[in-house]
DNA sequence: GTCTATACCAGGATAGAC
DNA sequence: GTCTATCCTGGTATAGAC
């Protein structure tokens, strides 16, 4: 690993456990073993690095979304995407609780990741014939949010929360 | 309104919209007209002055807790927690939208707040024969969390996501 | 690409007067 | 209770050598 990406994933583990603007490019630099100034060179400044944090995580989650996307049957488009979270690998975990913090503290960073899962999931219910396929891809949208909350914040099993999900619709 | 109150309500606006650490005792000082030192007299810190700004909210917040507490019925209190978010009034959203961010900054802030409601719709469940009353619970309680973003966060109208909601309960 | 040294500013906090 | 003035630390960022 080249010591440009070590300060990205050492500053990634730090900003998802402290926060932003809690951890100094000071800590970075010690637990990376690198200078200060490196950071710099590399990354311009502080919100540099977290925004190549950010361009790089987005990239990866598009590699769980893409598969949901290629599906034709609309079930299992809901069924996937309720298991999102669960089969999210724990290698990522810190990344998404970085984007989820980020959400709350820093309103630019709301994520459009999810527009396109959301497109896929309102044509799913259109074509069930569901009565308002916008707001029940919404709410799909918020079990992946109630999940991924369970997971990454409360570290909790969320086995059994999603097979309930999935069993108010029967799938 | 005394100076501390002053100090509280300006605090808690800044620390809603931009967040705990970036917002300066200082600008706290210059938006709520009173010196800084004024601040660690009556708060000793920062940190005291958020534990102040939560200690408040809570006390607030237990107000429309308690009479779904109150409440018989079981489905009638199924409703009311599910109606949670859209009445909390306008002028709590900000403490809200603040012990929202907390929780993924800080999780020593990871709110009890809620405790004695998911017991109250534990039991609620449990009364109308659901089969696995906790997690049914915990089910609502993301409703919630995802209502809540929708409102405090997106500043959705979550009228109809609502009323959805309570359409697959049958309320 | 990388390190060392350093500049410079803003942060939280305190002292002392009124 | 409140203000003014000030301290000190630690933050981001830069310069220059290797």
């Amino acid at each position: 690993m080249s010591k440009k990406e070590n300060i990205l994933f050492t500053a990634l583990a730090l900003f998802a456990s402290k926060g932003y603007d809690s951890t100094s490019t000071r800590q970075i630099a010690v637990e990376a073993s690198v200078s200060e100034g490196l950071i710099f060179r590399h990354f311009g400044s502080k919100e540099g690095l977290l925004n190549a944090i950010i361009v790089h995580g987005i990239s990866i989650s598009q590699s769980y979304i893409q598969p949901i996307l290629a599906l034709n049957n609309p079930k299992e488009v809901i069924k996937r995407s309720i298991q999102l979270p669960l089969s999210v690998p724990g290698e990522d975990h810190e990344f998404w609780k970085l984007l989820y913090t980020l959400k709350w503290q820093r309103s630019e960073y709301e994520e459009g990741a999810f527009d396109s899962l959301r497109q896929k999931l309102t044509h799913a219910f259109r074509s069930l014939a569901y009565q308002n396929p916008e707001l029940e891809a919404q709410l799909i949208e918020i079990y992946i949010d109630g999940l991924a909350t369970e997971i990454l914040l409360r570290k909790g099993d969320a086995q059994e929360l999603t097979q309930l999900i999935l069993n108010k619709y029967e799938l």
